[in-house]
DNA sequence: GTCTATATTTCGATAGAC
DNA sequence: GTCTATCGAAATATAGAC
């Protein structure tokens, strides 16, 4: 194994051992459950890429399941993050463009912890419907109100906000679960950063103009 | 008359039975995949699903990718149908607002499906990865000439054909990939006929106010 | 064609030496 | 804290009677 762990002068404290295992698990756990999904993802897996053995992998994480709940909370609590860029805004363009912004560079951040969380709601979010059904859903109400707010103000056209929201969470995130398809269909090739800043334009482009704000 | 023609008329023929269990193995795994992953679902599970012994889906598809292979072409293929629509079109009202109420009927109707397309891309396509190479890049290039073609005739703004396309599909198929999120979103109750008929309403009128068609 | 019983493999999880 | 060896459960797939 780690032949240099002898060079290290100092011996890394249990703390930070434990921090460094951990995220290495969860790294490597990210890419696995969305490479394989939750059934077809296995501990050995996981542990193979994260460099330790199996067994170790149980004495971090008690259950496969405790290890995949970490890895879902991840991108759920990334992507609220994101959303601040929401609320101080003045209006929708400065909104909504910037949370397209924001949702679109962590599609590309982000791939894996987007498909996780895919994977998760369309097998009935049987781990995170909690979440749901209480952060989710008022964060949902309350950016609602925001952009009915908008339009009381003549800021942008009467649209219905709930699918104006959908459609942002459904563009933004297609960068990343369908990823591979959008690579298949540009040659093969990843998005280069040209090509990124072109889709962020686009997809800003067709919502603003969509609603009416430009 | 003949005692065995009485026997004939009332006992199945054997390609009737071949085709029955085939739709009702196919029919049972194609929910089966949808709720579970590849690696989540089981071969007891469908077969319970589908009212037969284990065996017999052995008997009919010979491994359990044979059997998912031939759920994910079904989706693909009633995908392609539907943008039919897209063609005979006169301009990007009709042909795209009315593959968007086709894509979402389709979203409605074959949740199960479409699930199982999305699992199948976000995990690298490893069954259908040459229906994206050959297939659907085809399809794709013929439909970003059309709309580049109703781009250049002033039906239309400039946007990017293909991007356009990555949020129709994004779009339409989130009702289908994140219904569960969407029921919960809606108190917890499947959307309604009405609320159907405004998602499809909201989506055709965000697009085709983004596109500068109507 | 159908179905019971079983072979074979693999996975999640744990025991126990170090 | 680490890691080898292994247990017990569950999965895919098949054998063989009917």
């Amino acid at each position: 194994m780690p032949a240099d762990a002898q060079i290290t002068r100092l011996k890394p404290r249990r703390t930070d051992i434990r921090r460094e295992n951990e995220r290495a698990i969860l790294d490597a756990a990210e890419k696995v459950f969305a490479e394989a999904g939750f059934g077809g993802a296995t501990m050995q897996l996981i542990a193979d890429m994260a460099g330790l053995p199996k067994a170790n992998l149980h004495y971090y994480f008690a259950t496969k399941e405790d290890l995949y709940r970490k890895v879902v909370q991840q991108i759920f609590e990334i992507w609220l993050d994101a959303a601040s860029s929401f609320d101080d805004a003045p209006g929708p363009v400065e909104g909504l463009g910037g949370y397209i912004d924001a949702k679109m560079d962590i599609s590309r951040t982000h791939p894996y912890g987007s498909k996780v969380w895919a994977s998760e709601v369309m097998h009935g979010a049987p781990v995170i419907q909690d979440y749901l059904e209480t952060t989710l859903r008022d964060w949902t109400n309350g950016r609602i109100a925001l952009i009915q707010h908008w339009i009381n103000e003549g800021k942008m056209r009467p649209v219905d906000p709930r699918h104006l929201l959908y459609m942002l969470w459904a563009t933004t995130q297609h960068y990343a679960d369908f990823g591979h398809q959008i690579q298949t269909l540009n040659s093969g090739k990843p998005l280069s950063d040209r090509q990124w800043s072109e889709a962020k334009a686009s997809v800003k482009d067709l919502v603003l103009r969509g609603i009416g704000a430009i």
